[in-house]
DNA sequence: ATGAAAGCGCTAACAA
DNA sequence: TTGTTAGCGCTTTCAT
């Protein structure tokens, strides 16, 4: 009952161990009545090829690692699909690890990984970028490529121009005549959100103007987080006539601590949140996001690696950068300062005529 | 440059490669002096043993395949999440895998994963639950657990108790006056489909009644699906009076179909859905949700896995199951048929009381 | 073109 | 308690 072996094959087919491995993999001197005849037993057998001994010997699993650190994040899960699907395709394992943004945690899973001898490593997960640990993995030869991570002077990897869609959004808004606009995006020590509060500052700064440094809020992204803070900015006397909301469960607490307050979008604050979900969409008033393609940074982080994967036909070394650009959607949250402010509050009116029934 | 090996450990510590891999698993007689010898030359040398050199000889990998049919389901992500982090605390990891809904890719994928030699295999993916895919598991002694599916006279699982959160949401509707439901879930051809449409059916049996056939739609869950769907059923005379949502992207599906109908929850027709997303709790009306535990189900077939893998303490051979019930988050998004069809509509005002700016 | 044989790094059975 | 040795299943020289 136990699975055939290479050995089994050869012995049915008549040849050798050594034949019937050439056979199989069609590969170097072979003879075609040996592929037939080793192809033939390795069916009748219902042989498959164990892939561990054959990474034992080739030192090489076809498997990818990829830590995340959350899946649970719907923007997150939609681009390590993208990557499955596209590594796929080349005939590669996910071998997948949450690190729930812990540092530690972090270091224990690309050892386990390493352990594991996965062939090459994603990674989308630090707290903190120290630069030594991607180029402790480069050093041993082991590819490794960033999503959406910098790691200084390191690497390959995917980046959201995250810079360009806060300042398109920032000024978006400080051409509605907003001023004082509250920020909230996950984590400042890491890329997103560095860019991010970089391209919300370079937005007023064109206008010569300078952000107030309480509206920006860079925390780990949380919908919890993101109420409180929401009702904390609201107290105040002096509070934001706008907000920025970007992470991907900032925009429930947002919107959640507004109606908490009694207030109302775009009436008494206006709101640009990011990834057109279902939420942004469905929401009244329909909520002006700023979004990219998900996909296309799993797709191109998973090409990425296959391109520095041992295999790979032309086994690139130097390190390439992919960046993708974010576009903004435009709905109905966003409403001039003016009007929320000197004009009485107008009648909502419905977004698409009642039907008669 | 090459990383050390059991070899290198030994010969630093000066004992015999047995004693060093006697050392290094704490496994039998070894000395304390072996051991502290051992561990300082690992130490030293940096030395990580090689999973797959332990794989070949344990015929053990420590990594469990998990076959899943859409990974950029918000609501399956939580359960992959759910089962990483369980595995991870035991030393196990996860190779991931969508099937996309494709009977043949699901087969591909189940032999890729055990040509990779993976101890045990989650399965949530199967368009046809065919009971020899997981009958020919169990028979080469591969645990199986399954995810919310109904393998014929096979295996362990996790089930969700589709069918009485479906009568309890029928049940609700029924009693608030409405006839014509209709009911929207994904794929009957799987267990979560029929239980809904039997619970459903229940529901009506209950009070001597039948649901009319055509307003059950039973379809693979995609919101584009969900919308025209909608649309064709508001379009006819006899129009439903409520929906009952019951896939994650159908609710969104509904709701655009009804906004473009120019109908309005709860007034014109009361919208049940499942899993209680942003969504459901911040569009307008609230939606009324039957959900569940989306993580305890991932924890348990997680664990259900673990029991029954070859290292486990009781290796469990019997098969276990786990029920997940449902519950009903009441909003605001159902109400009494009569006062949708005789009475004007009243209103619409406001959750909160409005503060005063 | 084929067969024999040497390992990949590790564990486990057997001797000592 | 320790060292020696035989593989796990496969690929890949090296002879033939």
């Amino acid at each position: 009952m136990t699975r055939p072996t290479i050995r089994d094959v050869a012995l049915r087919a008549g040849v050798s161990i050594g034949t019937a491995s050439r056979a199989l993999n069609r590969a170097g001197r072979v003879s075609q009545a040996a592929i037939t005849a080793v192809q033939a037993a390795a069916d009748a057998l219902g042989y498959e090829p164990d892939a561990i001994a054959q990474s034992m010997r080739t030192r090489s699993t076809g498997v990818v690692g990829l830590l995340v650190s959350d899946l649970s994040n719907p923007l997150y899960a939609r681009i390590v699909n993208a990557v499955e699907a596209r590594l796929q395709r080349d005939g590669c394992a996910l071998l997948l690890a949450n690190t729930h943004n812990d540092a530690q945690r972090e270091r224990a899973m690309i050892d386990f990984f390493r352990r594991r001898r996965v062939d090459g490593l994603i990674l989308a997960p630090c707290q903190s970028e120290r630069p030594e640990l991607f180029e402790g993995l480069s050093a041993q030869g082991l590819p490794a490529v960033a999503l959406d991570r910098d790691f200084p002077g390191a690497g390959s990897g995917v980046h959201v121009d995250h810079f360009n869609g806060a300042l398109q959004a920032t000024r978006y808004l400080l051409n509605l005549g907003h001023r004082r606009i509250a920020l909230m995006t996950p984590g400042q020590a890491v890329r997103p959100g560095r860019e991010r509060i970089a391209g919300f500052r370079a937005a007023y700064a064109e206008r010569g103007l300078q952000p107030e440094a309480r509206l920006v809020r860079a925390e780990p992204s949380a919908m919890q987080f993101a109420f409180s803070e929401t009702l904390a900015l609201l107290s105040g006397t002096e509070r934001p006539t706008a907000f920025v909301c970007l992470g991907t469960r900032i925009l429930s607490g947002v919107l959640q601590g507004l109606r908490h307050a009694g207030l109302t979008a775009p009436e008494d604050a206006s709101v640009i949140s990011i990834g057109d979900t279902d939420l942004s969409q469905l929401f009244s008033p329909g909520i002006t996001s700023l979004t990219w393609d998900f996909e296309a940074v799993g797709t191109a982080v998973a090409e990425l690696m296959l391109k520095r994967l041992p295999g790979a036909p032309a086994a690139a070394t130097e390190p390439e950068r992919v960046v993708i650009t974010t576009q903004m959607v435009l709905r109905e949250s966003c409403a001039p300062l003016a009007s929320a402010t000197a004009a009485p509050r107008p009648a909502p009116r419905p977004r698409v005529a009642r039907r008669t029934p």
